[in-house]
DNA sequence: TGCGGCTATTG
DNA sequence: CACAATAGCCGCAG
């Protein structure tokens, strides 16, 4: 599948506007205004806005096509709607893929893909300037320097058919170049198959925001009240809640000492500290917990800075603003700036471990928990095509053959794996490294030649395509040391990058699958993304069919996953799953219905 | 009001 | 206390 792009008509690739046998239809829509479809061929299906939701569902039911869309907006506008399309194409998430970066805008997207410097891309304010530069060209759509014209370019969004159509075509436009420029990229011959499924994360992500994640409320606020106390009425009860916590820490000192403390400022609470006797770098929670034993306010103070963060972090105001009709919703990215990990707002990425109990299934439901063991060190092997390496991942726990390799205990090898991976050269890892080095040479110079390369400013590209932009630039006036450092980070960076964008890839493979095959079989939908970590929450008369169903997607996704990599390996993926009322019964899941 | 530093939580 | 993220509060510069 290369890139023959055939004679041009116009500007365009004339591209078969194909993925495998996919059918291509592009879709443009705003709620009050309707839709326009534009199929490949040329054809076009307007939609007046009371009947989106049942023309789209029928296109979606009868054609099966692949939808092209410009964000994640359109995505939301779907899933509002109540239509979920089985399969798209996110021009913006597929732009990220292609140029890095975290900007995907209409205009900067449409620029990129005709190749025009994204930094011509005309800004509102300036085009104010210039009201001469209205589009006069064959499109309305398109300036005559070839950017796109006023209408898109601060989010506004016309709202007519006629529009919606020239966004679907402009749409369709964009997906051949960018399917184009996919098929040409070198040495990366899995990047057409990591744009449809960064694109199904997207439109995943969308779904998330929309369902949420099922909360048990009353559950919620015992646990915060455990904490914090009971809700405070007033704005004054809340103050006063506020200083009987600070209180029940300052009382530990004498009495003409507790002025002017204020335990919210580190520096107070060193100068706090050493009134005691005790003198420290910083304040950190690790630190102070090994001088709980030294005086009784070093507890007190731990113990308040733990209620400090349910109260201003997952308290009251938190369940207030987030969490809705037994749902904890925020918005969701499909891949970050970085590496391209999914993230999440609302807490629901670093949710602590005590408020876990709080998530469960709703009646009738439960819970089906599976998270991908030892991802990191077994994508390594992937990626690198190490071939010792790979043959450690045959064992559930591949540390043990690495620790046997090396002749040092499982935990230290552990250590020394991660430390690779993280770019660590100093503690107690350092010393195993060396033998890593010996035991593992193809693995570890796939670690340093990324490292290196960021280290110089160079863009890194991972397995599956994703470009990472490393910012090379020297700041005027930093020294010798500075630049060395900056150098040094920007190394374990770009190390890390290919372990954990690929490890990102491989999971969203995994998640947009087990997505595909809950919808076709009504077995339950995804309700959170953690990195390496599925919650599904599931009629309970399907739950042992819902957890198989988990498990078999990801051999499915990691068997298609592994075909992206051109030296094509055999690494084994493990997870471990779990049927659960509450997240936090991990330990004590669930026996299996019969 | 915006930003860097510090802190805490998660994978 | 390496890699990544979100998020709160504080002090300080503008």
């Amino acid at each position: 599948m290369s890139g023959s792009s055939g004679k041009g008509e116009g500007s365009g690739p004339t591209r078969l506007s194909q993925v495998g046998t996919d059918t291509v239809v592009a879709v443009a829509v705003d709620r009050a205004g309707g839709a326009a479809v534009v199929r490949a061929d040329g054809s076009d299906v307007l939609i007046e806005p009371q009947r989106l939701a049942l023309e789209l569902g029928e296109i979606e039911r009868t054609e099966h096509p692949r939808w092209v869309w410009w964000s994640i907006d359109t995505a939301r506008t779907l899933v509002d709607l109540g239509v979920r399309p089985a399969r798209c194409w996110d021009l913006g998430a597929v732009h990220r893929l292609l140029h890095g970066g975290w900007r995907a805008d209409p205009a900067r997207v449409w620029a990129v893909s005709r190749g025009l410097d994204p930094a011509t891309v005309p800004e509102r304010a300036r085009v104010d300037l210039f009201t001469a530069e209205e589009p006069t060209g064959d499109d309305p759509a398109v300036r005559p320097d070839g950017h796109l014209a006023i209408e898109w370019l601060d989010g506004g969004w016309a709202t007519d058919l006629d529009a919606l159509r020239r966004h679907a075509r402009l749409a369709l436009d964009v997906y051949r170049r960018q399917s184009d420029a996919l098929d040409r990229l070198p040495d990366r011959p899995g990047a057409p198959s990591t744009a449809t499924s960064e694109s199904a994360a997207e439109l995943l992500c969308a779904e998330l925001e929309h369902d949420g994640l099922p909360v048990d409320v009353d559950e919620a606020e015992r646990i915060v009240g455990s904490f914090v106390g009971p809700r405070p009425d007033t704005a004054e009860d809340e103050r006063q809640r506020i200083h009987d916590r600070d209180q029940q820490v300052l009382q530990n000192l004498p009495a003409h000492a507790r002025d002017d403390l204020d335990l919210r400022n580190p520096a107070d609470v060193k100068s706090l500290l050493r009134r005691v006797g005790i003198e420290v770098p910083d304040t950190r929670a690790w630190r102070l917990e090994q001088l709980r034993h030294e005086h009784p306010i070093v507890a007190e103070l731990l113990r308040w800075r733990r209620a400090e963060r349910i109260a201003t972090t997952f308290g009251y105001r938190w369940l207030d603003e987030h969490v809705d009709r037994g749902r904890l919703r925020g918005a969701w990215s499909g891949a970050d700036g970085a590496a391209g990990r999914m993230t999440a707002t609302a807490g629901l990425h670093n949710l602590p471990g005590e408020l876990r109990p709080a998530v469960a299934a709703e009646p009738g439901h439960v819970l089906v928990r599976s998270d991908l063991g030892q991802i990191e060190p077994r994508v390594l092997a992937a990626v690198s095509g190490d071939a010792a390496l790979v043959s450690a991942t045959r064992d559930d726990d591949m540390y043990a053959p690495v620790a046997g390799r090396l002749g040092v205990s499982r935990e230290i090898a552990k250590v020394a794996v991660l430390g690779a991976m993280y770019g660590q050269t100093t503690g107690r890892g350092a010393e195993a490294l060396r033998g890593l080095e010996r035991a593992y040479p193809t693995a570890m110079g796939f670690l340093t030649a990324a490292d290196v390369a960021a280290q110089g400013g160079r863009d890194l590209r991972t397995v599956g395509g994703r470009l990472v932009h490393l910012d090379g630039s020297r700041h005027d006036g930093a020294d010798d040391r500075t630049e060395r450092s900056r150098a040094a980070a920007r190394g374990r960076f770009g190390r890390n990058a290919m372990i954990q964008g690929a490890a990102a890839e491989l999971f969203k493979a995994w998640a947009v699958t087990v997505r595909a095959q809950l919808r076709e079989l009504g077995a339950g939908e995804i309700v959170l993304c953690l990195h390496d970590e599925l919650l599904v929450h599931a009629p309970e008369t399907r739950a042992d069919h819902t957890a198989a169903l988990v498990d078999e997607a990801l051999q499915a996704a990691a068997a298609r996953w592994q075909r992206r990599i051109a030296s094509a390996v055999d690494v084994r993926f493990v997870t471990d799953t779990a049927v659960l009322r509450r997240w936090s019964d991990a330990k004590d899941p669930l026996p299996l219905p019969r």
